[in-house]
DNA sequence: ATGTCTTTGTGAACGTGTGCACAAAGATGC
DNA sequence: GCATCTTTGTGCACACGTTCACAAAGACAT
């Protein structure tokens, strides 16, 4: 029976390994002492845990470039999801194949979550079309949305909504950016609005990451 | 002057006005007490320890459905972030223009970096030409890289990568349906390949992040 | 059977981040 | 000038997640 330690898997995921045994207790995952965890078990039950043994349709809304990457991406299919259909409002793509997959158009929105069972959609929208796109699936039955459209959605109560800033993760490594620059000069600080410029050193913690607010 | 207090920014934003408060003061950023923050200033000052008052240049390259997408994003500029060039292998798209920028050959990525100063990298490429790409972004000098490809990139000491996957958040968009689901039916628990089923409830905190270890 | 050796599972300590509560600071009115 | 009122800045307590350290469990050899 192949088996692999906690310690080996903390190695290899650059994690402590007291962490992943107790993460893995949490689980009601049981290991052998002495042993360790039998791989093939360990591997079903995260699976199970993680809801990676069903199969999840989505619906991707709004079939332009991101929507087609979507479409496209790879990773779906290997964690259980299916892309159950492509829908767009734009009448000359309905029927029109992407990622070997038919897009149809909006006016049928409403008929392809019934009839595919779907729960969980993906709004890859321009934002202007976002929340009515949004109330149109949740009113379909969709209890989970993932939000690529820069805006804020607003859902009732037992709809969980998931929004994914493509900038986001840009605007960290640039945090980053600034202050690796910034070790040696200090800061420049141009031309700005203030009447004095405060000092104070502004050290967070050593994660670095952004603040809970920041304009728009 | 317009002013805000803490209090209405944190209703807006929906966070604890105290912590609001402590952030401001580690960012050095003092308000006026009976008053609030003076908003001219405090924008100013946000923005620029964020890095969003500096020009970043950002390469992309691997410019598919995901790339076009990236650079058709609308977010970026307003963020301070500057497509300076879109970089592809393939000699067919060269020229082209995507979202009015034209595509360069891959064979040029050297002189790209160094002649727009760029130190920021976008990675859409297939996964098996990323870790490549991103050496090769790192020996031009590139020290951040925004990975879109799933592959684990290695870089040196110094190199900070943030890899997205598009994938994780549906992931745990499912997770939670999954919850849902399982509130009124026990977990059906179908052919695994376990001996024994085990219990022990497997509650994890109210956040319900994912944990730290899953299979590929 | 007994001893040794490995690895789990978990109690306890620790560190960090969040929220409360209040003194201090400044504005405003009289 | 003084009192009052608002809002900041922060000490303190609490909660939560992480790590340490070790007893208990089981495998394996003799």
């Amino acid at each position: 029976m192949p088996t692999v330690s906690s310690e080996e898997l903390a190695a290899a995921a650059g994690v402590n390994s007291a962490k992943l045994r107790k993460d893995f207790s949490y689980l009601g995952s049981y290991g052998t002492r002495g042993v360790g965890y039998d791989v093939e078990y360990l591997v079903y039950q995260i699976s199970r845990e993680l809801g990676l043994t069903q199969d999840w349709p989505v619906v991707i809304v709004g079939i332009g470039n991101l929507g087609a990457a979507l479409a496209n991406y790879g990773g779906f299919a290997s964690r259980g999801f299916r892309v159950a259909a492509l829908i767009d409002a734009d009448p000359a793509m309905a029927g029109k194949p992407v990622a070997g997959i038919p897009v149809q158009h909006t006016d049928d929105l409403e008929k392809i979550i019934e009839d595919n069972g779907v729960s969980i959609g993906v709004i890859a929208t321009p934002a202007g079309a976002a929340q009515q796109v949004c109330e149109r699936l949740v009113a379909a039955g969709v209890t989970s949305i993932l939000n690529f459209a820069p805006t804020v959605l607003s859902v009732p109560d037992g709809v969980d909504v998931r929004k994914v800033d493509l900038s986001i993760e840009l605007q960290i490594l640039a945090f980053h950016e600034q202050r690796k620059a910034g070790e040696e000069a200090a800061s420049p600080d141009g031309a700005g609005p203030a009447s004095a410029t405060r000092s104070k050193s502004a050290d967070k913690g050593p994660d670095g990451d952004v603040p809970a607010v920041m304009p728009a």
